[in-house]
DNA sequence: AACGGTGTATCATATTATGATATCCTGAAC
DNA sequence: GTTCAGGATATCATAATATGATACACCGTT
């Protein structure tokens, strides 16, 4: 191939539609037959069979033999333990949040920022709440979360602008924050008080209080308590939590 | 290609190629470079070159700009969430699990057989414990654990005899029990009572007593919890423990 | 300064993955 | 019971890709 549609031999595109496969999973769609596979990922139907059969075959992909949709396998959890093994801030932050959790009686999480979102990496539950608030992996926008913004607040106040202006929101609830010059005078706030709460925003009645963790350069980690917001007020969580919160997060 | 060579044409061979790199990641490989990488994959050295360009492309991995090594990025718990969602069984679960971690106060969770393992799909530690002890994703070999031993005992004597016979064993402490026979007793006993214990096992000073989840079909999961056995005695463990994990193993 | 090992860049081409298409199967509608 | 539409499976000819080999650059060690 010449010109501008050389081919990049550095990139093996059939790997990438591999991946738009494995990804074309998720919480709405939790199984898929093949054309609606082909669908998600945007893909050829005909790719999409070999590509379903490769990863049934490999055992990333079950196949149910009646209605021959397939499911996310197993193996999908063995490639987030991988993860978790090589992300020394999650083993270190493992020990300080079973620690937490025991000692405010609360749900704690820890939540890791990756581009304009934040991922739960860890989970920890106290009591009963929503599957989506138990799992990890979850993505969310940074903008919208108590970690998120918690985060935000160790950068320069230019920077927190840009991303303010720039990454983006969505909506969970009635009551998720959609307002850019409140959320970044939220995220000044954090800044001067260290930690942030938000109420509402992925969950209703639930509120978030972070604090984002300084190590090693660039914040990209917060710890994060979730309360009811039936049960909680503000002078409470800031007397009961907050202090304990900030300890196990400056600990590192 | 003709004759026994027959290229299957089902079969994506580069996303086999790709699914090796990720593998190749683990508690043991954390990060590697590419010629690690290659050795760990069993790849040719270009080959692993332009897939883990191609997964850092992707956001799978990240590639530190200065070592240039790499290792698995955010995205894989992106995957597992994937699952988490799609596993209706790990779905109904959660609720019951910190229900029952609340009510007895240690680390409790839920083992998938999946062919001759037991993988953590939800973990509730409820103490500091090992790293290793508070993640998803672990597998085992299921003759090792109680979960495995119990999720066997309910199958018939001759699969039971069948599965101690064929599956593999690994040594974790001096105390991993590596006697078949002693095994297959352990199996039916489980069997007998509803529940199995392992001590030792996994983790020294650690005993996990496991309950199997009788729900559609041949049995594929269990609830274990875990505890010190240096606080705990078996008689304690049956009195305290058992009821309730049994109740929440049969409750759904 | 020399060397070995690792990572990067490039090459010619064999082989693979491709999109198109034919065929099969099944559930729904009539 | 028959027909039909849609989804899944199987197969094809070939364009394009992924391949292993190899050259080169860089860096740490001796």
């Amino acid at each position: 191939m010449a010109g501008e549609d050389r081919q990049d031999t550095l990139f093996v595109a059939s790997v990438e539609k591999g991946m738009r496969v494995l990804a074309a999973f998720g919480e709405e769609r939790t199984e898929l037959g093949l054309r609606e596979l082909a669908e998600a990922a945007g893909l050829d139907k005909s790719a999409t069979q070999r590509l379903a059969n490769t990863f049934h075959r490999l055992g990333y992909l079950d196949k149910d033999a009646v209605t021959r949709r397939y499911r996310p396998a197993v193996k999908f959890l063995e490639l987030a333990n991988a993860y978790l093994w090589s992300d020394g801030l999650v083993r270190a932050a493992m020990p300080k949040l079973i620690d937490l959790r025991q000692k405010i009686g609360e749900t704690v999480n820890l939540a890791l920022l990756d581009q304009d979102s934040i991922v739960y990496a860890a989970r920890l539950p106290s009591a009963r709440t929503a599957y989506a608030a138990t799992i990890i992996g979850r993505r969310a926008p940074a903008l919208n979360t108590s970690s998120g913004r918690a985060i935000l607040s160790l950068r320069d106040e230019e920077e927190r602008r840009r991303c303010v202006e720039e990454w983006p929101m969505r909506r969970y609830t009635p009551g998720t924050l959609m307002d850019r010059p409140k959320i970044l005078e939220l995220i000044n706030e954090a800044a001067e008080n260290g930690y942030s709460v938000a109420s509402n925003e992925l969950l209703m009645n639930e509120v978030g209080i972070s604090a984002p963790i300084r190590r090693e350069g660039t914040a990209r980690a917060a710890i994060q308590c979730s309360v009811s917001g039936l049960t909680w007020d503000r002078a409470r969580l800031v007397k009961e939590i907050v202090p304990y919160l900030i300890d196990t997060a400056h600990s590192f």
